[in-house]
DNA sequence: TCGTTTACCCAAATCGATTTGGTTAAACCA
DNA sequence: TGGTTTAACCAAATCGATTTGGGTAAACGA
């Protein structure tokens, strides 16, 4: 009879190519996997057969039989009240952006969670072999729901205060944070003040000591600022205003996240300090926000698709069982020198 | 016995249940899902012990059974070709994280397609039931593949010469351009040019049309430029260059891609134009890029988060069969006026 | 009292693949 | 020649849920 059904009634199951062709299931699904022992002119004729007929193998069954979703979750760790547009997600977009692709090449579909309140009934509902996280604060809910679950989990820096050690990606946050911190000081800079988050968020920690430590080698003032995530640029642009009030013989500003750096920069124009001359500004997340601030921020490159990549890697081997590794280095992060923070050309004052 | 088995050794199925509550499976499946005649008594103890044993049930299996996945691909119509970071995507993202949020508040997972030369093959090892393309270009591709699959599909914009007509969100490209236009007419140019991206996509074809009717009731020159979406702002600075050459006393550009926009801006700044006091510059998509750009730029505020759960809705109609809407109108596109294109505090000449 | 409805429950079929545990016939070996 | 290996293939079990098609006993109706 005709050998190709293109009416849309029904899906085309292993049994009609096993019809088709004149063999077994069996036989079918070994010669499409390459599997068993299957006579090659069988094989490919099965091949053949199954290639004329359109058939696709149903992804459901074979998971259900396999045991494997092949997808992914990718999670932040972001306050749920945050309000503004998708802008605020820029870092954790980044991050998706590239993970998807290195997920794709894997053969894995990565599924975007936003941070949202109902997404921990939500969370229950994902069918997904595992999970990346960026950046979790201690105590994160999301990951102990996930591993009730038996789903394992990998994160992007490291979890702070974990009780339940995950494996993790380093984002070296301390090392960067010198790096920004050697910048300013070998640029001139003597009062450098630190404006970071006030989450229990690894980057924010691993900074935070950098900068006491570098403070108290130096003989600097040490001047900690924090601010509220959720705040966005407005907050950034309040907590530069407190640190002016208090200390306005400030000559540098580190502010990790590219929101609090760009609104340091609004509240210091604001209050007539020029860029670098009389204070410079760096952050570290190199975003739209960094590039395209005026000045334009020094920042530094963390090669986070090289990150994203090797988070989807870690999180392979741990699923597979395979995995030893649980900290991994990630690529040693690289300095940005702009406007910011650079040595103007000529000597602003003496 | 125990009644609680808490070693790792098997993940509970519905028959452990069963065993549990003395009931048969078929029991324990009508009680969990409020289907069938149960005793409300032994509803709640079968309930009850589910949850004492903490059992979850397996969505593999119960997507085989029922036929759905719960999860959608978002993709996006890029070209492979598109070099530079992530931030290329700032349109796609956004529309990412606002429809991902949507989605899961359908009970659905995004699952994030990066434009990708290898995705043509990957998208077929995709478990969705359906997508969701933000303007695509004509002739898609990926678009057909889906199809072939019987996958449902909806477009966050109209595919121009569509032969299959895919259900889509109406973006109101023409409508927001002549939003645009109309704009830069008041504030008085007078000789506007349009710069626009070479590929077939909705939002260029009904942008230009519109534009080119603006001009010809207005008398204006027709001056149209189209510049290489893979280029970024580069490719926007370069087109403006020669918009310049050839055209010296151009007074405005509506420029409908933000890199396109921060591109000219850049261009006419180096050409010792004034903005908006010579040029003004104007925009589509109010991202970071206009919002950050010096001076901020003109642009439109589409409604991101309301086409995307718009899009959302549509897609599950067409999935559940019962959609008889093709054509959605997305929400009125409202002007953003800007540094970049306002009145000036006085008139910059006479 | 006998048939019928109703409430409650269950065994088995089903979804569509993969995998286990064979069977059959030809090839090989002593 | 009789016994063993090997190649090629297949029927049935399996994954874990949902759904179909009854079955049983109590309640109801005439």
């Amino acid at each position: 009879m005709s050998s190709v059904k293109h009416d849309g009634s029904r899906r085309l199951t292993i049994a009609d190519v096993a019809e088709a062709a004149g063999v077994s299931r069996t036989t079918v699904s070994h010669a499409l996997n390459d599997r068993g022992q299957v006579d090659p002119q069988t094989r490919a004729r099965v091949k053949e057969v199954a290639k004329l007929l359109g058939y696709r193998p149903n992804l459901r069954a074979q998971r259900l039989r396999t045991g494997r979703t092949n997808s992914i979750a990718l999670l932040s760790s972001m306050p749920f009240a945050v309000a503004g547009g998708a802008s605020r997600l820029g870092f954790m977009m980044e991050i998706a952006a590239t993970a998807a692709e290195a997920a794709l090449k894997q053969g894995l579909a990565l599924v975007l969670v936003p941070p949202l309140a109902e997404a921990r009934r939500l969370l229950d509902e994902l069918d997904i072999d595992g999970a990346i996280i960026i950046e979790p604060v201690a105590q994160d809910p999301q990951i102990a729901q996930l591993q009730r679950r038996g789903i394992g989990i990998v994160s992007i820096g490291r979890q702070p205060e974990a009780d339940t050690a995950l494996p993790y990606i380093d984002l070296q946050a301390g090392e960067t944070g010198l790096l920004l911190l050697d910048h300013l000081a070998e640029q001139g800079s003597r009062q450098i003040a630190l404006l970071i988050g006030d989450q229990r968020r690894h980057s924010y920690v691993d900074v935070e000591q950098a900068y006491r430590e570098f403070t108290s080698a130096w003989g600097m003032p040490c001047l900690v600022a924090k601010a509220d995530e959720a705040g966005g640029e407005a907050a950034g642009a309040e907590a530069c205003r407190q640190l002016l009030a208090s200390h306005p013989d400030l000559d540098a500003i580190c502010a990790p996240v590219d929101a609090f750096a760009v609104g340091a920069v609004r509240a210091l124009q604001q209050a007539g300090r020029r860029i670098p001359e009389d204070v410079r500004v760096v952050t570290r997340y190199d975003g739209l926000r960094a590039q395209q601030c005026q000045p334009p921020l020094t920042a530094v490159n963390l090669h986070l698709e090289d990150i994203s990549a090797q988070a989807i890697a870690l999180l392979l081997e741990h699923i597979n069982g395979k995995g030893k590794r649980t900290i991994v280095r990630g690529p040693s992060p690289q300095l940005i020198v702009r406007a910011s923070s650079g040595r103007t050309g000529d000597k602003p004052a003496l």
